[in-house]
DNA sequence: CTAATTAAGTCAAGCGAATTGACTTAATAG
DNA sequence: CTATTAAGTCAATTCGCTTGACTTAATTAG
């Protein structure tokens, strides 16, 4: 079943690795910097002019970049732009949370082609698969409306479920036990001909704050997700970070206190959960979104209650943080109404005082990120795209050929 | 000073970037297997038999690598198993702690060569400095006594010393603010003509450990220096993690509730310092390590408390990192005597819940590293060689030329 | 208006490191 | 003794980046 040999050792690369990580690296230098020429490319790259010509050609060919008009600045020959092409890379993204899915189509660029989402039946994974296959597949029909070679230009499927993954079999009913047993990866793999990835719900957030908003470019971030449980999307030297075993950022299990197994989970004071215990509220409910927002706008004192108490613990959370990774920024995103959002982040100041703390920063130590529902789907559906166009290590590494 | 151009991307690479992954790769497969023929080689890196011909005739040529004898096993033609030659290279590694200096220097495969230390003015780093460079210099005139290539074979000089650095001008005298402010870099690296790196006690100590200790090969792995202060040294995807400003891990500063600034660092509860605040003596004794250990000795009351509300602390920050990095072990080093160490150890047990909790386990949740008070200076000097020799994914990309 | 300058980008030859496939060497199994 | 298996070499090839000269097209100086 393993490897046969016991021999441990990073994979070597070659050209082929050399020619994916430069074409990598143009990508990514197109997607952070709007539009550039060859030779900005070269400059920034440190490659000489005549091997851009010859990545970006490809990449042309390939419908990934297009030139823009020549333009003139100052003397010498005008420079010609480049963009990349929205419709050079197609991805699914997923969620699958506990009684609602949703499925996105997401360009290149991460813009959001086609949705749909559905209930979710919260026990019976074999029924769920079926309806998530189904909206799989409404959504990539969408998509080949749009772009006739969505298909071939299809990089993958992401998947995100609350996590965490592959513990021990546990009944606690905040974690999904039923889906955690089901095979879902290879059936949606047989079901859907894609390749398949999993994260957890905050790090989907991460990946989506990373493609589309307040992480854009920043290689140290930390991603606070407050939604049904809590959690954190790690990026870490540009990359997300999934730890030893792919369950790193599960912060909703971490402990208030040291006082024991019988202190309190941050989960059961800071999530939506909470809130909509405290509130007596059903998390099943059509318009729990809209009664959510008409409690923060009436200004409900039970609401506040819950704001003042969950900041205080965020607080201290994003203290830890800081304290631990020394991130450019935290990014507070959520499942909640953007204005409830909004008074938990006012809530939570002042921070605490930390090694973030410093005087030449050039981000907020906190900044609000997305409280759209669908950025985790979307987030989910940039993980293929990355893996597929990111500079990654493990990009240039030579690929273990199946053995037999 | 800054880039001319504000345009952000990653550098290129080409086949000297291919070429330098490639041995890298080759020495850290010997480094965790010991011995391996080249065919062992080939098969483990996935590159071909040829290249890594060409590459180990390299290697030994440049004296990095040496053939040993040829082992027949079974069928076919003998092996040759190469291993890594240790005077291949070496580095000087510095600690600087608060009121002692230490150096040391090692070879590639991180045996300690040399090894010296002094007294420290504390306040006074002009007047540390020229001790700091006596100490180099005398380790490295034994070294080169050893070995007659040790000048042109010594890669670095790794420096290592409580954090965190760069912040806001502080008077914690815990900091030892006068040396936050000194530019010891560049004094060092004028003063001896090395490449001069810098990290915290606590990467230090996870360097070392991942050279010659417990983290040996583990890719994901926490290291909890317990020493003057605390800290934590992070080794993710089996590259030390320092933050986006350096100071990651700097846990010494984490408060312990969320109860706001009035709350208590764990630093205060649990290091070294606290300790001896604890009982009464003076770190800077010189017998202050016999101390220790006759009391631990003695169970005497006063230290089985201090080690009893230590582990306390320690056992939730253990919890912690658990859940917030998911790594493959956690490993406890300390700067006190083994025999407290390893009270503090047990003590800690049982340890808290978590999602490290599994049941596939194949390394301990918590263990002993070493207690050796020359390790941090050990893996101060392991972080050039790491640099020079290790696959890093900053080794493949083409460096900015020097520009004017 | 012309010439000099500056910068973008191309052309064609060269280079270097891994690959390929045939070959050699040297052991064991039968 | 022969077939088989595996390590390792040889020589030619390939492929992507580099090099340096060249072309194109703009602005600036006189």
């Amino acid at each position: 079943m393993d490897d046969i040999s016991p021999i441990r050792a990073k994979s070597g690369t070659n050209q082929e690795g050399t020619s994916a990580h430069n074409r990598r690296v143009m990508i990514e230098a197109l997607r952070l910097n709007g539009a550039l020429s060859r030779a900005d490319l070269a400059r920034a790259t440190q490659l000489t002019k005549q091997a851009v010509s010859n990545i970006i050609e490809d990449l042309e060919s390939d419908g990934l970049v297009i030139a823009l008009e020549a333009v003139r600045k100052g003397r010498g020959q005008p420079s010609t732009p480049y963009r990349l092409v929205p419709e050079g890379a197609f991805a699914i993204g997923l969620q699958i949370d506990r009684h609602l899915t949703r499925a996105v189509a997401v360009d290149l660029v991460g813009s959001v082609l086609a949705r749909a989402e559905a209930n979710l039946p919260f026990d019976e994974p074999s029924k769920g698969v079926e309806v998530i296959l189904g909206l799989v597949g409404g959504v990539r029909r969408e998509l080949s409306q749009m772009s006739a070679q969505s298909e071939e230009r299809l990089v993958g499927l992401g998947v995100a479920m609350p996590g965490p993954f592959g513990l021990k079999n546990s009944d606690d009913k905040w974690m999904m036990p039923a889906w955690q047993k089901f095979p879902l990866l290879e059936t949606l793999a047989e079901g859907t001909g894609l390749n398949v990835s999993l994260q957890n719900d905050a790090a989907a957030c991460a990946t989506a704050e990373r493609i589309v908003g307040a992480a854009h470019g920043v290689d140290h971030a930390v991603c606070l997700y407050v939604g049904y449980g809590i959690g954190a999307g790690l990026i870490l030297n540009g990359e997300l970070y999934s730890g030893g075993y792919g369950n790193a950022g599960e912060i909703g299990m971490a402990l208030l206190s040291p006082a024991g197994p019988g202190s309190t989970p941050l989960e059961h004071r800071a999530s939506l959960a909470s809130l909509y215990q405290h509130l007596g509220l059903n998390p099943a409910d059509d318009d729990i979104y809209q009664q959510m927002n008409g409690l923060v706008a009436a200004e409900d004192p039970k609401i506040i209650a819950w704001i003042d108490g969950a900041a205080h613990d965020l607080r201290w959370s994003v203290h830890l943080i800081e304290t631990i990774f020394d991130p450019q920024t935290v990014i507070l995103t959520s499942g909640a109404p953007e204005a409830l959002a909004r008074r938990l982040v006012e809530a939570m100041h002042p921070l605490l005082p930390s090694i973030a703390d410093r005087p030449e920063r050039n981000l907020p130590r906190l900044q609000l990120g997305t409280t759209d529902p669908w950025s985790i789907a979307l987030g989910a559906a940039a993980a293929p795209i990355s893996r597929a166009f990111d500079p990654l290590f493990s990009a240039i590494l030579k690929t273990r050929s199946r053995g037999a």
